[in-house]
DNA sequence: GTATGATTCAAACAAACGTTTGAAACATGC
DNA sequence: GCATGTTTCAAACGTTTGTTTGAATCATAC
């Protein structure tokens, strides 16, 4: 597929394709993926049956496409914020604070945004970090490789006298909060059925980041090596 | 349910009942509901197709059955806690520590036991409160409500001076980082490939509990009220 | 116009799904 | 022995699944 060099406007902007990605996004939030049929996602789309075998290949390449076409933005702002704050501190250890806000701040910013489809894919985003599809996750874990490598090492250079194991930890436990947070974002958790909740991730965000900072800096528990 | 004080032995353990229970349990964990199918789980139980409809009625019923013969027991543990905190208390408001550690130290100590299925289970479990299923969610729901009720009124009680609202958000925030630490105890989440983890969940335990604490007590975020 | 490539469409494909059926096998009490 | 109720089994049911096909439609360039 060649493409003149001339004068075509650089996104074709394939109307269909679009719309069968918005499409299957919002229903993979609904209906995870193997709940999600392709009627479905065609059907919502209003294209036909086999306008996914002909854009994307076939159901796993357009999870993937869907996956793929937010999630590359979202980690490179990350490691952008990551490249900034290392750049002003020059040289000397990052607070920690930094550090995980501009994790978990971007991830957020993204979940605020309604217009555009960000809410509902840091929805989905974080419904598949439980969801055991084989290879969703593995292609979660190639996406994520740099930035995962690069944010624990920078956590580590700030908190070198906490054992590394504890900060993957709590790293660990500081994405499991996001995301069941953000997961619950439309129709908050039907696990508290508790009046009227306020969603608004704006509010959502010094929220969670004071809880995430709170645990990040508790005291380490026993070592439990035998004293 | 009335049963007889003579000699009749408690449980009549239907063999292939249970071993339907099992392998669908197992198998759930693995491949999510809707990626199970009936063949996978009779074929994994050594049993006949119709035996899920035999036995429980139906899929649908059979996931509930996985459900409730696990997690009426862990609920009433929690409860059972909660009283005797409360019954030791004598009136007086109860550390959130001693509640935290009442709902989730029940959870770890299940998912510590990898013997009867314990840990299988509770995988199970973490993962699904991210799922969409809805009818699953329902359930889950009605059978939380209780316990949610209870230990939610307990915090209230023992952080008067915190907003509720607060109580709430941190509650989510901890449920979300319990959930998945457990949910990846089995091949420990490939978002972070970092060399042999430590996955013994005795030591999870207060590494856990050290962060929800931390978090729990963490400074409250500015208002975000006009000022 | 005509030719070329990209996109859409209705229809069909085999495979897998959850469920139902009716007969065989088993157990248990008389 | 027979009778009764429970459990297992192979086979089939009708749907729904993801994918493929070949012709129709559209756009663009010549």
């Amino acid at each position: 597929m060649l493409i003149s060099m001339t004068s075509t406007p650089p996104a074709p902007t394939n109307d269909t394709r679009d719309r069968i990605l918005d499409a299957a996004e919002r229903l993979f939030v609904e209906n995870g993926f193997d709940g999600t049929s392709m009627r479905m996602i065609t059907g919502a789309a209003n294209a036909n049956l086999a306008a996914i075998n002909y854009h994307f290949g076939g159901k796993d390449a357009l999870v993937q496409e869907v996956f793929r076409r937010r999630l590359a933005a979202l980690n490179a702002r990350r490691l952008d914020e990551l490249d900034r704050l290392e750049a002003e501190a020059a040289g000397a250890p990052l607070k920690p604070s930094r550090i995980v806000e501009a994790f978990f701040g971007t991830a957020l910013e993204l979940a605020a945004d309604t217009e555009h489809g960000g809410r509902t894919f840091m929805r989905l985003l974080a419904r598949t970090y439980n969801e055991p599809n084989a290879f969703v996750r593995q292609f979660l874990a190639e996406e994520y490789a740099e930035v995962m490598d690069r944010f624990l090492g920078a956590l580590f250079r700030a908190l070198p006298e906490v054992p590394r194991a504890e900060i993957l930890w709590r790293f660990h436990f500081m994405i499991g909060a996001m995301a069941f947070a953000i997961a619950g974002l439309g129709g908050l958790s039907e696990l508290m059925e508790v009046g009227p909740q306020d969603e608004d991730p704006a509010r959502l965000l010094p929220r969670l980041m004071s809880f995430l900072l709170g645990g990040l800096r508790a005291p380490l528990p026993d070592s439990g090596l035998q004293g």
